[in-house]
DNA sequence: ATAGTTCATCGCAAATTTACGATTGATTTT
DNA sequence: AAAATCAATCGTAAATTTGCGATGAACTAT
């Protein structure tokens, strides 16, 4: 009784909480199909403005799913791989 | 260029945001596990008040992952088991 | 009919999210 | 050294989220 949410499901809130805007997952689609991206090619595709898409990247830093390296100038954004396949295992034991 | 995001990234984003909080994992893990739930005996298990469960309840219905129906004077909620293969598909489709 | 039960909703406050333009810092190019 | 490029961060505003206690609506039980 008045249990607390365990570690997992810390964790794969933290993940389903940076999915949850569709701008996310579509900067997410396109580091995963072409495998990384810099931040200008995503501010050129997305609708939004430069620093918006800055704060989604943040978000999803945050949440472990992508990680960034520098190639001066430019920033290069990659999928996480090791965290992505925790969020996958994660998502996947979830619905049964 | 400037495309905006699809309705299936629409629809797995809605379902993500529902998933990304520990409450309504821990509502939607206890609701698969036993096959439905009242409101009170979620109510007895989480460590928060009952209005604040009632709101959870009520996002996880808006974003179809449960429903619920009367059995008077109490609510017995499931999960919304077309959404919730809706939600599986989309996300195991999504972590490649 | 009255009292009790069950759960949603209201009203509120605090925190977080989303978005933008402007600015800044770092690096590269001229 | 100066100008240009790239992307993060700042400052701000509006909307949304999270949480609570109090109230209300609907039904049941006495």
């Amino acid at each position: 009784m008045r249990k607390k949410s365990t570690n997992s499901q810390e964790e794969m809130a933290k993940f389903a909480k940076a999915l949850g805007h569709p701008t996310r997952l579509e900067i997410l689609r396109l580091l995963s199909t072409q495998s990384c991206c810099f931040t200008g090619d995503l501010v050129e595709v997305l609708p939004i403005a430069q620093s918006t898409v800055s704060q989604h990247l943040k978000e999803l830093k945050n949440a472990g799913l992508i990680q960034g390296e520098i190639d001066a100038p430019k920033i290069k954004y990659c999928i996480n791989k090791e965290n992505w396949e925790k969020a996958r295992l994660l998502f996947s034991g979830f619905f049964d």
